[in-house]
DNA sequence: CGGGCGCTTGATAGGCCTCAACGTAAGTGG
DNA sequence: CCACTTACGTTGAGGCCTATCAAGCGCCCG
């Protein structure tokens, strides 16, 4: 049984370079510590400074900013394999929240471990490192969204992102996915009123190119999907510097 | 003459770390291999992979990614004493271009002499990465912004972070900066047309409280436009890590 | 069974866009 | 020195996209 079959973070990775046994190794020792969260009660709260960061294992969260009008942006779902909290730590004290979407299983990686690891094995370093800068362009790539795009292109750009994200961890495909998010997360999270999603929703649905129901993310039309969106997956595909 | 007052990047880190001599060494030595840039020819073409990271010492440029339809969004903007195109090299091809705002002087930076001198000055590496840091939490304060805040106090809160940046090479004030910025530029940045950003800045000048003309932004009454932007310098105020 | 949560739909309003025109200043070439 | 061009800024009119307010439905759960 190899290691890729028990973590999300080495399957991700594993995509993109061929890590050694040793190396395996070292990255599931950053499992243990295994904890669980709910629903209802933030991981890691806006200006709080004693956290810790995560491998995200099982289920899904969310990092946002509240405004001092009560208001909410959601900037970026983290899905199994993702790592959070890396840049609250360097910066000591958290700039965000992070709420559970359901319930989650996440390994605490203390920031001592994580050096560590990566004095052992600077292939790993690279790897978490790349795995880093992919999130930062898919903010990136989320900012030129809410800015430029009308909010039909951006939910079908959100939906074909997450769905691109998933497949890389075997969770999703061309086909769909199982999303466990409310109209309110996609509101909050494109910039737009959780009314005016229920709506772009039912058009995307009502022009056969996608349904998100019952948890469900069904694609339709894959291809002309990617067209409404402009999807390029170029920053999401990079086969990176692994390969030195 | 120390070594602050050549270089803007070593003024804002020794705003946060005490650098030894050695360090500052090992910083000015990443700043032989000067390059000049001028307006209208991007520096990093979106796509591009052949380039190499710099360190802006003179000028401004400006980030931001084309969409299909001709549309632009500018994801930031970086200053003297700013990096460029760091995610780009770790990525290898770049997920957005990079483009001179008048006349602009930067040195260039080689991976490999980036990573010799991390391994000679930790410390160093960590002020590094800590500014890193710092501007991705200013893109997800951008993308916040750009999701939740209505135009005025969008606009009012980017010239307001600016500003603090600024300052913290010593090119601004609470009075006013110089900016060489047009109105496209801010209309690219906060997701507005450059008409609608005309109307926001008369809206801004007429209530009192900021002036942007001539290429000088003028702060009138800077507590109430803080107040009107629910400016929260937290996110870069920060007394990082680096005391460590 | 009441109540909360998530979803759905309609009516209305407003923020911001688009189109269009004009002003000003600086640069260019004859 | 003037005609011409280009870049940037300014202002108005009209309209679309999206927010807000409001109401109702189905479901799960205590």
């Amino acid at each position: 049984m190899s290691a890729t079959e028990h973590s999300p973070l080495a399957r991700k990775l594993a995509a993109f370079v061929a890590l050694s046994s040793d190396e395996l190794a070292t990255l599931m020792r950053l499992h243990q510590r295994r904890r669980n969260f709910v629903a209802g009660r933030d991981m890691v709260h806006q200006g709080q400074s004693d956290h810790a960061a995560y491998i995200l294992e099982a289920g899904w969260v969310c990092s946002y900013k509240i405004l001092p009008d009560g208001t909410r942006q959601i900037v970026d779902f983290q899905i199994p394999g993702d790592f959070l909290g890396l840049r609250s730590v360097l910066l000591q004290t958290s700039d965000h929240s992070i709420e559970p979407i359901g319930e989650v299983q996440a390994a605490e990686v203390l920031v001592s471990d994580l050096l560590g690891a990566f004095a052992q094995t600077p292939r790993l370093a690279a790897a978490i490192l790349w795995a880093a800068s992919r999130d930062e362009a898919m903010v990136v790539e989320h900012l030129v969204g809410i800015g430029r795009r009308d909010a039909d292109s951006r939910m079908a750009h959100f939906l074909l992102e997450l769905g691109a994200r998933l497949a890389l961890v075997g969770l999703g495909s061309k086909a769909g996915y199982a999303c466990p998010l409310t109209q309110y997360h996609l509101a909050d999270a494109l910039g737009l009123s959780a009314v005016h999603v229920n709506r772009v929703l039912r058009q995307l649905r009502e022009k056969g190119l996608v349904t998100f129901r019952d948890g469900q993310v069904v694609f339709h039309d894959y291809d002309r999907l990617v067209a409404l969106a402009e999807f390029d997956p170029a920053y999401l595909d990079q086969t990176g510097p692994l390969l030195k």
